[in-house]
DNA sequence: TGAGAACCATACGGTACCGTACTGAAAGTG
DNA sequence: CACTTTCAGTACGGTACCGTATGGTTCTCA
């Protein structure tokens, strides 16, 4: 992840690592010296590519607002009859335990926008994108207009919600119970349908 | 709140400004010198009340879970009859703009319980009290028990992810949607039927 | 009233940061 | 080959913490 002992480090670099630890520890865990202690470097690199910290993790913003853009973009990418199928798979994207990378980010970034207006900025526009785009999958399924904002907040508070529960001593089934909730979040009147059988 | 100036302080004194300065800026705000400077002492103080910063970090962990079981408890005592209400009641707790600290305190002590065992511990005591609860609630409305077990879930997912949405550029109506997403979680079979009017 | 306990202040050493100034090396360019 | 640009290292001052040691108050109660 972090070799190649001589090659030179640019900007993008120091941001890729900036958002492994922004993953791990929190904004307050992205350290100047910290970072460059990640890749074998000193602070000198650092404050060469950076005016401060500050600008680092102006960088972080902007990396992340257009990587997560793009991809909603792309997931949500007009495919006549397979709406539904698509739904599924955002909700499966944040929601499992693959990409777990990409929820600590997630949930980094949301913590991080509670506290500094940047930040805020950043994830409401994110946020404002992928609730469009997840209505607009739904009124392509034929749910009208204010059903279907209703369910893609939804759709988005359970999946950020889930990734930040502690549920293992619960109940056993999780798997059918995510299954039965993704139906209720997706379907249209029959919800909890599995829970007959 | 935090006047009388010649008053002794107590463990628990200490404890509440930590959990206020935890809900303002998560589990590494709260240190020993900002604390005594809210409260206009010095941590000579504080290393009379506590062995070290871990002490005080314990001691907000269990004075939180009490307080959040006791709470469930109080909220979800049978009241034959009354349970869809209590229902809603547990919905609204934490998903309306009431009890800001109450959520800020609850996100900060997810985010506190990604990286530490002993925080971890007591979040999932806590949820699983919650999901055990309010799963009795709708066994009481009448819902078989896999569903009773995916209804509370979902309910928990969906509050804790909605404080952390940033959705004010996305739709006007947020009030009626919360008002719909609340009756798709708690109502059985006809979801959204205020979406026909 | 005087001795001890309870509580807080002061002062200190140690660590982990940020940002700056300057130096040094390597790589590209005429 | 000089010469410049691009990058990284070293060293420094400053701040904000943690935890300890020690001393000073104020309260309690025999």
């Amino acid at each position: 992840m972090e070799k190649t002992p001589r090659a030179q480090l640019d900007r993008e670099t120091w941001i890729q690592t900036a958002l492994d630890t922004l993953a791990d520890e929190g904004v307050t865990g992205v350290r100047v010296e910290v970072l460059a202690k990640r890749l074998h470097v000193t602070k000198g690199s650092f404050y060469w590519h950076f005016k401060d910290r500050q600008d680092l993790l102006s960088g972080v913003l902007e990396t992340w607002k257009d990587g997560r853009i793009r991809d909603i973009i792309k997931q949500t990418r007009p495919e006549a009859g397979s709406e539904e199928a698509q739904i599924f798979r955002v909700i499966d994207v944040y929601s499992t335990s693959r990409n777990r990378k990409g929820i600590l980010i997630e949930l980094a970034m949301r913590e991080w926008a509670r506290r500094d207006e940047a930040a805020a900025a950043i994830v409401e526009e994110v946020d404002t994108w992928r609730l469009r785009c997840a209505r607009d999958l739904f009124l392509a399924c034929g749910v009208p207009m204010h059903e279907a904002s209703t369910r893609s907040m939804l759709l988005y508070a359970y999946v950020f919600g889930v990734s930040m529960m502690n549920y293992e001593k619960f109940d056993g089934d999780v798997a059918r119970m995510k299954d039965d909730i993704r139906a209720l979040i997706a379907h249209s009147q029959t919800p909890l349908a599995s829970a007959q059988d």
